[in-house]
RNA sequence: GACCCCUUCGUCUAGUCAGGCCUAGGACUCCAGAUUUUCAUUCUGGCAACACGGGUUCGAAUCCCGUAGGGGUCACCA
């Protein structure tokens, strides 16, 4: 059967998509196009308390901004309930699950005593084989598998290995509540099935549920999914991420300003790898990616390093791609007041711009000189600059420039050498007033190419407004 | 506590399955230097790890046992 991989991300509407949850879809998804299968999304809106739609639809965000798109329509699990509902009684009737009808109270003191006395089985079995006409009346039972007692239940699991526990360890779990809503339990199982996953890549929090639900597929009589529990992503602590622990969600890292393609190829290197190689494109991260390579080891999430991937995924970015990103943020930040060559500038500068910021966030910030109309402003350290003798300076670059015919980086910056020369100055002392006076700022790309692009009539109109602005 | 999993530079990792090619490689961070009109990029160099203890072996980061540490799971949550 060639094609016959399908995986899933099967997230609950939590209110974000996390960066762990990221991370599984991601795997899930690489593993599906590097095979050539499919990828499907599920809801785990079981807990309908808990699901709403906003929740809902920042997962859909979440995964559409990361580019992980998802074959057919997207599942809910609440839907299913009749078919959870209905396996739980077929499992009844042939009589491998049980009705029990155990008070919140007793099942306190079970656990209670359980632990108490240092074992794993919480649940006694106390129903399991009691005459159903002891049932108390005016009690709605819930239903619970009967487990095998003996034995073991083995897991083969791509990424951990045979694991093994003893069935001792494992009680009877529910499979219906009282209210006749199915459990996590079941319906992962019966979904999984349904829906023909090849493949459950899940993060190893879900290790020991495997077990139980290995035990759901033996008394369904159901083939198993091949199992990969892939290690968690931790915090800089070294514990597990949670929303504690200031887990953030995709979109918080979005308007940091990270790029998806940065966040995608960080996350991808975090428990896997491929040699030496650190920036993956995703056609060599399909082609490359097997959950079999996948480490078993937790890793911690790092900040700087995804910053670092940024940068570079930033200075490899298209010019539109990049000022289609900066545009938005730039007009909120200024109310749309936007110069009439703003948008031609700054797709001019930014093949300098990109080289200079780690984030979406910053590279707008640098690019704004381009976009705004004049009068420019000037932060503290530009004002310090034009303090005192560097009007002069600017009035004599200005007279300088009015007579410049050619209007190219090279002639310019020949204008501004001969005038260094001529006064003897460094040319740091030329520059940065001009710089300044400019861009409003003390840092910026090459000053000889922003005076390019930015056009005579603009830098003398510049140059006018920084001389009016400082002189005292 | 019980069960399960993990352990190479501060962090992500290569190497572990098939022991010698490892005086342990790369990346991020940090430090120093080069380039330079500022900043950044780029380049060069540097600091820094096989958790510990026993075995097996001519030889162990790699195999075995133990210890320690970390993590996960133990619901009528998902």
């Amino acid at each position: 059967m060639p094609n016959s991989v399908i995986t899933r991300f099967a997230p609950s509407p939590t209110g974000f998509l996390h960066i762990g949850g990221a991370r599984t879809a991601l795997f899930n998804w690489l593993y599906a196009k590097h095979t050539g299968g499919k990828f499907l999304l599920r809801i785990e809106d079981t807990d309908q308390k808990r699901s709403t739609d906003d929740a809902i639809d920042a997962i859909y965000e979440g995964l559409s901004w990361l580019g992980l798109d998802w074959d057919d329509e997207a599942l809910s699990q609440h839907a299913r309930l009749k078919r959870h509902q209905a396996v739980a009684q077929d499992l009844l009737s042939n009589g491998l699950a049980y009705k029990c009808y155990c008070s919140p109270e007793e099942l306190q003191d079970m656990r209670q005593i359980a632990k108490a006395e240092g074992r794993t089985r919480l649940y006694d079995g106390r129903w399991r084989d009691r005459d159903p006409s002891d049932a108390p009346t005016g009690v709605e039972p819930v239903i619970r598998l009967k487990t095998p007692l003996q034995g073991e239940t083995v897991i083969g699991d791509v990424i951990q290995g045979e694991v093994r526990v003893s069935n001792e360890q494992l009680d009877d779990i529910v499979l219906l509540r009282a209210d006749g809503s199915p459990t996590y339990m079941l319906a992962v199982v019966v979904d999984d099935h349904d829906m023909k996953i090849s493949h459950v890549i899940r993060g190893d929090d879900h290790l020991t549920n495997a077990f139980r639900q290995v035990q759901i597929y033996n008394a369904l009589n159901w083939n198993l999914p091949v199992f990969a529990h892939m290690p968690l992503l931790h915090g800089t602590d070294g514990a597990k991420l949670s929303k504690r622990h200031g887990a953030l969600g995709v979109e918080a890292y979005r308007s940091m300003g990270i790029l998806p393609e940065a966040m995608n190829n960080y996350l991808l290197r975090l428990g896997w790898s491929h040699g030496d190689d650190e920036i993956i494109s995703q056609d060599h991260a399909i082609r490359w990616f097997d959950v079999k390579d996948v480490g078993r080891a937790a890793s911690r999430f790092d900040m700087e390093k995804l910053t670092s991937v940024n940068g570079y995924y930033i200075r490899h970015a298209d010019v539109d791609y990049l000022v289609s990103l900066i545009l938005p943020i730039i007009q909120k930040n200024f109310k749309g007041k936007l110069a009439d060559q703003g948008v031609d500038r700054l797709k001019n500068g930014m093949v300098s711009l990109r080289e200079r910021a780690k984030n979406i966030l910053e590279l707008a910030e640098n690019a704004t000189f381009y976009a705004l109309p004049r009068p420019i402003s000037y932060d503290a350290k530009a004002t310090k600059l034009l303090a005192g003798s560097a009007v002069a300076v600017l009035e004599e670059l200005r007279s300088a420039f009015l007579n410049l015919q050619d209007w190219v980086q090279t002639e310019l910056e020949i204008v501004v050498n001969d005038h260094a020369l001529a006064t003897e100055a460094k040319l740091g002392k030329i520059a940065q007033p001009l710089r300044a006076a400019v861009t409003g700022r003390t840092v910026s790309p090459g000053i000889f190419e922003i005076l390019e692009i930015l056009g005579k009539d603009e830098v003398l109109g510049r140059l006018d407004d920084a001389i009016e602005a400082h002189t005292t």
